[in-house]
DNA sequence: GAAAGCATTGACAGCGCTGTCATTTTGCGC
DNA sequence: GCGCAAAATGACAGCGCTGTCAATGCTTTC
């Protein structure tokens, strides 16, 4: 029933070895022959047995993603672009929820490397920034790419980025194009460095438009829709208030949404609320949140074909390069210009 | 550096098999031996190698999750209870999202099963319910569990389910109860069983509380935001309106809600409004979405369970159980009782 | 035309584990 | 203390593939 690769090398009239050639795109085989073994592969319908590659060579055609739970949006696009690289390649995805607070990280960790040999391993935030992690991966040799890591210079391993401040930049920009003066912003969750990178470009924006901050009009936050709820009413209970609110994520603004519908303000027009992400959230509450777009489902596809690259010609240690993905200002009903009743 | 099973054996002084055994806590061994070689095992740090393992033996220590993308939030939560049970008896999950409509999917399925020796497959829906790829998976004898399914006859391998029909009876009983007489209700998709169980637990609670179903207060849906933009818009626009809305889902839900707003009523003091999922979304709307609450995570894990008790008792091919996870009613700000103005 | 050089192919030894079956040890009844 | 069954242990052969290195075939060069 199940052909192995005797039977593909005796149907073919070469040797097993000459199969395994043509199976990795190894050079030095004649194109008559490698057609012949092609054939031959396709009239037995022959697919090489995972677990004896992995055993007898070095690679495992297994990537793992490794993940804490940012948000199921995030994993989800990351996972999906992941798993299409993976599959253009006959690889597969191994995912690996890990609790950054409570559980055992490195234990967790160690569970991986010391019995799934993967051939790489994608961190996503904040994950990508746990020194132990990263250290356990790179003393067992294992490739790794880190996502939007907060501190690029932990580990020479490549990284996707963002630019996360950019992307504030130009939607306070936006804002204050609007006719916005006097923006709240809630911070994300400090542990993530998108969350600081989001408030640099919300204060360089301002500084850049001359426009004084006043500190109370940016408040903390950890990326949770109850964050935004509370961001929310410090920000508009003031003796004067924001005409603007940029959250630091869709969850937040849907939460200062939220909030603001409660105290009685209508958005936009007596409020501009706006988020970061453009989760699916962001079209599906009331008014439709204007948000950032950022391309996950293509940062999860380029980081496993790093990797993946990085396995097949393990021998060339080039160096491993940096990629940035591009974001976009998505404008829906959530901001407008500014009201002067 | 790394240990194989022969360093563990010498070090323990017994054969690699008696190693063997007690990796497998198969019988025959002494509790001293037992302890040696724990000992022995914990010393070294060892971990038995994967690949090693499942070409030798029969089992492969993996198992997959196919499954179109129903909602994030739905795939996420599986997917932690999922890895949750793998974990705990040395799994891995691979995950495998597979495009239901335009993507070659039994190609998609024959590329894992002839490539990866996955122990189990989990079926989300409504992959479930796809003929081919359940014959395919049987024809293959890899063990299955499909989570609910819309045939449970279609094969003999065991589901996960849910039932949607109370879960929709009990709360239209509770709209009933707050004294809501006329109620629309917006359909989910028509591929999912569970949009045909919800309606028909909704109609049986009608029904049973003596209530006239008018046929144009049920519209189709498809469980998106927009479906339930569009299923509000239907219901509310009519000479009469209903006073509370049940939609197939929590993003219809929003959806509904936001229609609503719109439409200058307010809820749920004009209309109520409930969902079914309980997703993250749920509490981030305003006002926060009465729903009912499924256990996903609960189902992935006892899916998982269910697949690696399988693989470890291969060969006693006890009958396969079909499993019911309970739902619960969770009452929020989006209902209330009826408003007889 | 022979020697040297390179492209192509094959033989063979494991990779680290489990399954099978043989062997040793133990426990137990008398 | 002996014999026997049962429990405990070990020897060994692969699982299906890749890496190494040797062998073969085919050009090229003088």
């Amino acid at each position: 029933m199940k052909s192995t690769i005797t039977d593909v090398a005796s149907r073919a009239g070469v040797s097993i070895k000459t199969v395994s050639r043509v199976l990795n795109d190894e050079p030095n085989v004649t194109e008559k022959t490698r057609k012949k073994v092609r054939d031959a592969v396709k009239a037995l319908k022959y697919r090489p047995n995972f677990s004896a590659r992995s055993l007898a060579g070095s690679r495992s055609y297994l990537l793992a993603m490794v993940y804490d739970n940012p948000s199921v949006e995030y994993i989800t696009h990351m996972q999906k672009g992941a798993t299409a690289a993976c599959r253009e390649h006959g690889y597969h995805l191994v995912v690996e929820p890990v609790d950054w607070d409570t559980g055992d990280l490195t234990g967790d960790i160690e569970m991986l490397l010391g019995r799934l040999p993967v051939d790489g391993v994608i961190l996503t935030p904040p994950i990508c920034d746990s020194r132990r992690i990263v250290s356990a991966l790179e003393k067992a040799r294992i490739p790794m790419v880190r996502i939007c890591p907060r501190n690029p210079l932990m580990t020479s391993a490549p990284s996707i980025n963002m630019d996360d401040a950019a992307a504030a930049y130009d939607m306070t920009r936006y804002l204050i194009d609007a006719g916005h003066t006097d923006i709240g912003f809630i911070r994300g969750a400090s542990s993530h460095e998108s969350s600081h990178l989001r408030e640099q470009g919300f204060r360089k924006a301002l500084k850049d438009a001359d426009l004084e901050l006043d500190p109370a009009r940016i408040v903390d936050g950890d990326y949770t829709f109850e964050a935004g709820l509370a961001g929310a009413e410090l920000l508009l209970s003031g003796y004067t208030r924001p005409t603007a609110i940029f959250a630091g994520n869709d969850d937040m603004a849907a939460g200062a949404i939220s909030r603001a519908g409660a105290l009685g303000l209508s958005v936009p027009e007596d409020l501009s609320v706006c988020g970061f992400d453009n989760t699916a959230l962001a079209s599906m509450i009331f008014p439709p949140l204007t948000t950032v777009s950022q391309p996950i489902t293509d940062a999860g596809r380029r980081a496993a074909h790093l990797l993946i690259d990085r396995a097949s010609k393990s021998g060339t240690a080039e160096l491993p390069q940096d990629i940035a993905v591009e974001y976009e200002i998505v404008i829906r009903g959530s901001t407008g210009t500014v009201n002067r009743g």
